[in-house]
DNA sequence: GTGAAAGCGCTAACAA
DNA sequence: TTGTTAGCGCTTTCAC
């Protein structure tokens, strides 16, 4: 920068006002008369003049910014597509409001909860948006309600309090055995997430849901942890299919799960959905580059990050909010699924399973 | 909020010192007594003061933030994983130096130009990092010097000046059909982005390079339109494959057109890469979700975010500046590419094309 | 309708 | 080593 920019003083002088009226015709404040205004705004333009928005903040309180803490894992938080369509969620409704996001990245709740508080103290930000931290964020949510920060939380299982906005996990787990129970399928493989996982929690509640719904015994599906990698659930197939009660349709908690246990199939020359049928749970980029393209249950996820961001600025204006947000998901039915193999499906006692050759020649 | 926060001056009372003095503990100034910095620490830590952002900035006329501007196409920016691993490597070298990106939306290189002016002139921001718009970015770049603002632009292909950063997309291309010359294949296709992306321009030199560095004629290299998306990708395959010189192998120019690619040969039948050879350009989460697994030329694209982030602070602080930064490609060879099939590579003559069973079934 | 003046909370000369 | 003080650029009573 080689010359100063033009202040609102400058702006008044050349105008020949006094800053006070500048300030008015900037928010539109007292009537200004139509000839000073007009002097003002030419004068802003000659100058090309632009508010100061560290003074603006320092005087009104408020940075039209907001925070979006994410987890900062050493490897892949971006790398999940669920975080850039979150964000983008987040960043779309925050232009609404004429807002900005910041991203913060913490690591581990302690950090989250210091570095929130700092945000906040020293007007940084006016709120924040933390996603998916880890399993047991109710101390943090407790710490920042003490603190007064306006805040939202993406995700957490814990509590349903007004501070949190989520998908209905339960219900979209209850859509995918649905339509693998609709389909005939009568032996079905479960690869969910870690145990202590919310979600994944959640998830396996949805299941035996819709179990129970149809008069299912909870045996008649096996369940198994694929981690919500690649190869874990690479591995879980494996699992369930090499177990004494091979499944007809497999129910993967994440797309990303879905491909590695579509790996696996393809490996052994298991049919997809002619074997084994496959349903997955996200419908991101993935479930569409698969061949065959994937069964799945859709999470709106930017929506969600609409509703985190909308919720958040209700809050930072102390507007009467909602008492939980809770989105729900839809299935989307593609190549992936099908009916069970016809000599499971016929016979109602307890069957041999898929035929899959490549198992078959592996036999011992 | 109920009570206001702890401000510098109650910190000085508390403490029985200075603001000024507080202001030097906090800065780590003029070398304060050990005993009176004490005295001021513990002030701060009882009052749990955290210093103003919006004070220190007005003052220090320094905001510690940078704007990563993206553009705001309706659809799909985060979308792609592309934004998100290079957000990804903006948030981490910007964490590194105590700075936070503010992640702004813009339709276009007018509103880029103004949003970009506005930020900086009025303090928003101390520098800015605009990521690919579109084609022509000159002008853009122009304005931008013009107006003394820190900024860089990520893979604009117009001129390599200090303010840009890009990977070298002739170099990926050249490795892509290098490796696919080296297997053995003379009939190359070539599905790349629209002619007038800058990075498919180059992608297109780089092919050509490729084969004159090893006496080939041009004339092996087919090449299509696959207009950057799946869709497009599948149509141009259709076209290769359909023409009167199929190819044994092709090169998309990204790996989510590879993706639309593999679609169509599965339908066909055509076996990868038993008949027909596939590389893919970028290397990210579709990679290795498609079946074969896609050799692919990896774009270093986080390195690119953060290499654009450290271009950028050093511009702030006015520090010496690299000529050009352009980052290597890698390739990554998987299972997607292979020899041709026999009776091609055996023959010298013009080739009759790979044998395509399904290809062949429809026949007329 | 417009202006004068008092801060918002901090930093950085300059004094002491 | 520590304190005094003058702003940074804006908003906002309160007069006129």
């Amino acid at each position: 920068m080689t010359k100063r920019n033009a202040t609102m003083r400058d702006v008044a002088t050349r105008a020949g006002v006094s800053p006070a009226t500048v300030s008015y015709v900037l928010n539109n404040r007292n009537r200004v008369g139509a000839a000073v205004r007009q002097r003002v705004l030419d004068a802003m333009t000659d100058l090309s003049y632009y508010p100061s928005a560290a003074a603006r903040s320092l005087v009104r309180q408020r940075t039209n910014l907001i925070a979006f803490l994410i987890p900062h894992r050493p490897d892949s938080v971006f790398l999940d597509p669920y975080f850039a369509e979150l964000m983008r969620g987040v960043a779309i409704m925050a232009d609404a409001h004429e807002y900005n996001p910041v991203v913060v990245t913490v690591e581990g709740h302690d950090h989250a909860r210091a570095v929130s508080a700092r945000l906040v103290r020293n007007n940084q930000v006016d709120g924040i948006i933390i996603s998916y931290l880890s399993d047991d964020d109710a101390y943090l949510l407790m710490e920042m309600e003490k603190a007064t920060i306006p805040f939202v939380i993406i995700g957490s299982a814990k509590e349903r309090t007004d501070a949190v906005v989520d998908i209905d996990n339960c219900g979209g787990a209850e859509q995918a055995i649905t339509h693998l129970l609709g389909l005939g399928h009568r032996a079905i493989g479960f690869i969910n997430g870690p145990g202590d996982a919310p979600h994944a929690k959640q998830r396996l509640l949805g299941v035996r849901g819709a179990l129970l719904a149809h008069d299912q015994p909870l045996s008649c599906c096996t369940v198994v942890n694929g981690g919500f990698s690649r190869e874990g659930a690479y591995a879980a197939m494996q699992q369930l299919l090499t177990g004494n009660s091979p499944p007809t349709a497999v129910f993967a908690a994440s797309d990303q799960m879905a491909v590695g246990a579509l790996h696996y199939l393809h490996e052994r020359g298991v049919r997809v959905p002619g074997d084994v049928s496959l349903v997955g749970f996200d419908d991101n980029v993935l479930a569409t580059a698969t061949y065959p393209a994937l069964t799945t249950v859709r999470q709106p996820i930017r929506q969600l990050g609409e509703m985190a961001a909308d919720l958040l600025f209700k809050k930072i204006r102390s507007l009467p909010l909602p008492p939980s947000i809770i989105l729900s998901t839809e299935l989307i039915v593609r190549d992936s699924t099908g009916a069970p193999p016809v000599d499971i499906v016929v016979g109602a006692a307890p069957h041999a399973g898929p035929v899959i050759p490549a198992l078959a020649v592996e036999g011992g």
